[in-house]
DNA sequence: CCTATTTACTTTAGGTACTAAAATAAATAA
DNA sequence: TTATTTATTTTAGTACCTAAAGTAAATAGG
């Protein structure tokens, strides 16, 4: 299978044409060579080389004409759409105490989705390497049948990833740090493994909706157990120099403010995150009983009913987690300027509660001409959104491969 | 002069490596075709055929053969270097009281400079325009004999700019806002007028040194009587949704801390800047007499002198600006994590009686996890940057159009 | 039912741009 | 003077892409 003549041709524009083909057809789904050809801006001749090309390659099939609707007058098109099982990826999605796993198909739809319950925090960097390729093996036994190949594997987690180098530089789900996660699975799989921080997952799959296609600089706040961001700078996630960018929830409020997970005061997250209004609460409040440190579902949605219901200490302690996001807000918006602003993550069932003060933070913060245009808006939060998002990002940056490979 | 025929030529290659080709020559000087070809990975045959054209259009010459050191063996190189006088750009750097005014040629020298001092804070948007036709016009008589053309006009300003619209949004320069100045001046002089922020110049003067050759995601800070910031990422500025990126000195350090310019509280710039500096002094320490809203150099290098002699207040003064840019900072590498940060500007007078606060206050807000590998320095500071940035952005904006002029 | 019209797709002809290799040019080393 | 080395130019061939012409497959209307 030894390529021997690496040809050096200077003109990419072919493959760039047929990733473009191959991109559309799976964000927009079946289409037609004409339109095809519109929407990437090039002759639809060309489309008709391309698909010939992937068609050959198994790569794409034509869809049989649809006896209903034929669309007005003239030849019907031909539409043309993504062999779903060319290929797949799995995406893993690794929180504190949880693993998800996650199956999907060449044109982008989920197959088939797990959770495993983990102690995440009592692994070793080998004893997590080891898991990993155990659940990984299960589910490709199981799963797929029927695809000519794996093409990636896409490791979600939470924290600061370098995603040149495959390794996890710190996570709160981990107790070790600097662990380079990527190669042995890529090895292990023979395949290209994509390690991703969560927030960059969540961030493509909102950009990707219509509602915000308009919104090149998009920002993502991910309130939960922490607080997480990714900034999309013209539809690219912005990783800075060693991927630790966007930090927004260790950014500071307060010089020597509350105490924060990570060992330093006056972070945001040390005001706005669970275990931040939790540890604020549970000094003063009757609330249910678990391991307060890390508090789940139950117990937040029960401060924050507290919240909602008028309670007036767990008001204030909202207010202040507003204001501390808010005054953190402010300072994305004169640092990035983004055109939206996005508060989803878990962490949003408190939103209405923070709301008011973070608005009235920002205001105080930000004089109308660097507070700018920028709207900002809450979301609503589903899990299987970063496996989604981990999917779409694997297939992209696969697509090159799948098309090299079926050559 | 109207272009008929728009071909709808979809290859870009050949006019981007023209560009390749003009901007090489205009970063590292005369070249021989071959390193041309090398250091833009295309074929020396390419570089004949595309040099034949820059030849023919008069924006190269063939430079004529040196007599001493033809570097050893085989047949000499033929350098060809950018003809200077093909086109000039004018930069205009428009700053409190002051405005500069430098002519440079397509080679990217300065070729002429001067200076204004202009009451720029009495000044209208209309005074304003009229003022700077004048002074182009003026420059354009004595200086531009020879030249083929004005290719571009640059606008350096201090504050927020809206590049696309060419508008300045607001400047401490100017009293009034949302001037849209870029028009009539292109009307005017039928060229290119690019408006920048004073910082994403100064920047890119700072990227183009080889020092910081191996720094693509660049903070440069400016500290002045106001202060900014320019990122580069993949060394281009980074511009944000309207332009208002990068406002590091109205990012926040204290909420309800001390009043800043804009008119909000706890800003960096309440702490840091010269004002604020000067402001903080004159309560307690006898100083030169003079506009102490607006300190000139003098009655800030009399400030400096004191804290550097070891007075306790002035010492004080310069701790607390240095922990209020250390906090400030801190957020920047959370939030952009870049390569290096250069402090400059006429501010930099003070660094050395900042520092050691500055980089306690960094210790103190980022563990090492977060505060990554970037380095912090600080640069000397020449005035006339600003304007050799400006040249050069707008040479690179313009070589696009120069090209087709010339075809 | 047949023909004109419309629209989609394919084929053909022609152009642009690039590269590798061959040819030419201009020097030094021996 | 000749061989060698290096730079530039010319030549030949390839890979794209597009416009335009040709073909296919439908509807609309007599």
């Amino acid at each position: 299978m030894a390529i021997f003549m690496a040809l050096p041709s200077t003109d990419t524009s072919r493959h760039d044409n047929t990733l473009a083909v191959i991109r559309t057809l799976r964000d927009r789904g079946p289409a037609a060579r004409v339109d095809l050809g519109t929407l990437n801006g090039i002759s639809s001749a060309t489309v008709t080389s391309i698909s010939a090309e992937l068609l050959q390659q198994g790569l794409i099939t034509e869809r049989p004409p649809e006896a209903p609707r034929p669309n007005g007058r003239g030849r019907p098109k031909t539409l043309i759409e993504l062999a779903p099982d060319a290929a797949c990826v799995v995406c893993i999605k690794l929180s504190i105490n949880e693993i998800q796993l996650v199956v999907g198909d060449f044109a982008g739809q989920v197959r088939h989705s797990e959770h495993h319950t983990v102690s995440t925090l009592m692994l070793t960097a080998d004893s997590l390497e080891t898991l990993l390729e155990e659940k990984i093996s299960a589910v490709c036994t199981q799963q797929l049948e029927g695809f000519q190949r794996l093409a990636g594997i896409c490791l979600a987690v939470q924290g600061v990833v370098s995603s040149q180098s495959g390794t996890v530089i710190w996570s709160p789900a981990l107790s070790f740090r600097n662990a380079p996660l990527s190669a042995r699975l890529a090895e292990r799989f023979h395949c290209d493994v994509l390690l991703e921080n969560d927030a960059n997952c969540i961030a493509r799959v909102l950009a990707a909706q219509p509602a915000y296609a308009d919104c090149p600089n998009l920002v993502v706040i991910m309130l939960g157990y922490g607080i997480g961001m990714s900034v999309l700078i013209n539809g690219v996630p912005f990783l800075g120099a060693n991927g630790s960018a966007a930090e927004f929830g260790h950014s500071k409020y307060q010089p020597d403010g509350a105490l924060c997970a990570c060992g330093r005061r006056g972070c945001i997250e040390a005001y706005a995150s669970d275990y931040a209004l939790y540890r604020a609460a549970a000094e003063h409040l009757e609330l249910p009983s678990g391991d307060s440190a890390h508090p789940s579902e139950q117990q937040m949605q029960a401060l924050t009913q507290l919240a909602l219901q008028g309670n007036s200490v767990a008001k204030r302690i909202y207010t202040e987690a507003g204001q501390a996001l808010g005054y953190g807000i402010a300072n994305v918006l004169a640092l990035f300027n983004p055109d939206l602003v996005l508060i989803t993550g878990s962490g949003v069932r408190g939103f209405d509660a923070m709301q008011t003060a973070m608005h009235s933070a920002i205001d105080d913060a930000l004089v109308a001409e660097l507070r700018g245009t920028t709207r900002i808006e809450s979301c609503a939060w589903d899990r299987d959104m970063t496996c989604m998002g981990g999917i779409a990002m694997t297939l992209n940056a696969t697509d090159s491969q799948t098309l090299l490979a079926s050559g």
